[in-house]
DNA sequence: GGACTTGCCGAAACCGGTTTCGGAGCGCAA
DNA sequence: TTGCGCTCCGAAACCGGTTTCGGCAAGTCC
């Protein structure tokens, strides 16, 4: 918090910037004719504009961000806080999520501040951190829970906010949200239009938004489909291989057990290839298994895991850019999104064993 | 780079912050005195610091990071630039990395600011970009190069920096490294223990100043086990799976094989399972194959990957440690550490085969 | 008891931008 | 010619901190 004596040493000065005031004398005008200029003010001529802006490029002039986040209130930041503690699974997306940030920001010249966290108070506090010090005008919400401290944290305190998730309209928020839901019902439909009766489902954690979302997916696929919903064909909280594994031996443990196989995330679906093999089942032939994120894993598998592909680094822009929206002074109500999973089928998936026999 | 006509729009007020003015008030002091109580000043009463450091956390004061940058020079935030168009190699490793980065700054009350770039140009314009506009006061280079146009850019700009990897020592930089070339001596080494005298080494991208290195680690170990070192064991450029496997092929077609392949990079000692499965070798009786990374994909093959484990969180922690020290006026050519990986026997190495059947 | 430190704090300048306000200069109609 | 409005820019306040400088009061030394 507070600095300590090393801190009041003074930093060699790094090669001496071109600020606003030379930039001025060199044009002939005053800072605040700059300003303006730059910043597009209505009551500035023109010619004036181009003049100051090609002197600004071949001086190589950029404002410093603090400076005006000083009187604009602005940093140009973004903030995002990652829980390191929960499962590997984030990280195979991690890379693109940034990515999809960034670039969004970058275009508007803004930028992203990120931290780390072990736990939820680590989170709230990070969070609270980040926007108090003002190293960020807002902040990106990852991995929406159910019950979201985070939400209210930053509601309370005015601060702009969008989740990467979904909540009731009527708590008046941004978001962006993959419909995992329409993916899951299609899912269903897939193996349907296969020939498979008997579709599992093997969930992710309980605590998130989207867990809930994909399960209403499946049941609306059986529904749609006419088919029975049997809760023993329903297995909760996978998200690591080794979690996979144990649901799909339960479910192959079963007396009648199902052909088919839906993950809510492709890393839990890996644990299906051990478990299958044990059995000396084929997965594709014997064995249908579809996942969901479009994880890399999947292709390093035999065989290759039908997935349904989340676009990350798509998300991650339109989440950097409706949340600049809203800061910039847009409804966060009104700024909500959603995409869709795209199918990608590759060897995992099949007509039934019996159907295949013909 | 200029703001549009929206960026005029007042933002929302967040919710009103406590300033340094009414922190001064409620104490019956100057705002300058409360500055300089809580920066530890000298010419302070330990009473009133302590008055002044109770009533700022009482009334959650903190100062704003941009209003004291313009003062101090410093906005007590590192950047990162990411290079997405890299191979999928890092992605396992950049949770642990952003981690350690983040959790070693956050001690000091530092931050970090992430950009993307998709090429070298890309990554020298972002470095640039959030210099001037000092949205970090340092850089941290991961992945360095032989011929690294960034260190460049920096040194010429009076920027501080760290890089991950080496240089050599007259060039005056700061950086933090792992010693591949000790843990491939390492590898040699334990491989000859074992009883293999054809040791193959699949290397990675000859940009980096870590391939070298390790190469280097590699001799050194045949030297030290007076072998001699055979050209045609040597497979350069291989970072993924694919390019994994087919040095591996190349390996195993040759008149007299080698008994064990080290790789450079995990990721590629995925693709020795397939090319040995292919010629019906199983990995760890009939060729031990030895990795370096520590990836979690290791632990997903059967058998599991034997490997060189580097901690990639300690190696944030310790960059960002250094860097900050170097801006607060450390002397970057004295900021240079390193550290080991550590080797994490598993099940993909063993006796050759020939010893293997006493 | 006067001069000289020393400890401690107030006052004000300062950092590099942005924004407000006012007015000079010009064109145009009365 | 005067008056008026409009365009465009200069001057100065302002943002929220940090840092410099100067001075008051108490203690110390002869």
């Amino acid at each position: 918090m507070t600095n300590t004596t090393g801190e009041l040493r003074r930093a060699p000065r790094a090669a001496d910037r071109v600020k606003i005031d030379d930039l001025a004398r060199s044009l002939g005008l005053t800072k605040g004719t700059v300003s303006r200029a730059m910043n597009g003010y209505p009551d500035i001529a023109e010619t004036t504009r181009s003049r100051v802006r090609a002197e600004a490029a071949r001086m190589g002039y950029a404002p410093l961000s603090s400076a005006q986040a000083i009187r604009t209130g602005r940093a140009r930041a973004l903030g995002l806080v990652l829980r390191v503690d929960e499962f590997e699974s984030h990280r195979a997306f991690l890379t693109d999520f940034l990515d999809g940030i960034c670039r969004a920001a970058a275009q508007e010249d803004w930028t992203l501040t990120v931290t780390t966290a072990l736990s939820v108070e680590d989170e709230l506090s990070a969070i609270w951190r980040l926007v108090t010090e003002r190293k960020a005008d807002g902040m990106i919400l990852p991995r929406t829970r159910i019950e979201d401290p985070r939400i209210e944290l930053l509601q309370n305190g005015g601060i702009p906010f969008i989740i990467f998730g979904r909540v009731p309209q009527d708590r008046r928020c941004s978001w962006f949200d993959i419909l995992g839901e329409v993916a899951f019902a299609e899912a269903v439909a897939h193996c349907v239009s296969l020939g498979h009766r008997r579709i599992a489902f093997v969930n992710g954690r309980s605590e998130f938004t989207s867990t809930r979302q994909r399960l209403e997916g499946y049941k609306a696929g059986l529904a749609e489909a006419g088919l029975p919903l049997d809760p023993v064909l329903i297995q909760p909280d996978a998200m690591t291989p080794d979690e996979g594994r144990r649901a799909t031996d339960a479910l192959l443990a079963l007396d009648d057990p199902p052909t088919a196989i839906l993950f809510a995330v492709d890393w839990s679906a890996l644990g299906a290839y051990p478990a299958a093999q044990a059995r000396g089942m084929e997965i594709g032939r014997d064995l249908t298994v579809i996942g969901y994120d479009g994880a890399p894993e999947g292709l390093q598998v035999t065989p290759k895991l039908s997935t349904f592909a989340v676009d990350t680094r798509h998300a991650g822009g339109r989440l950097a850019h409706l949340l600049i929206e809203q800061i910039r002074g847009g409804d966060s109500a009104a700024l909500c999104e959603s995409a869709r999973a795209t199918f990608i089928r590759r060897g995992s998936d099949g007509p039934p064993p019996d159907r295949n026999d013909d």
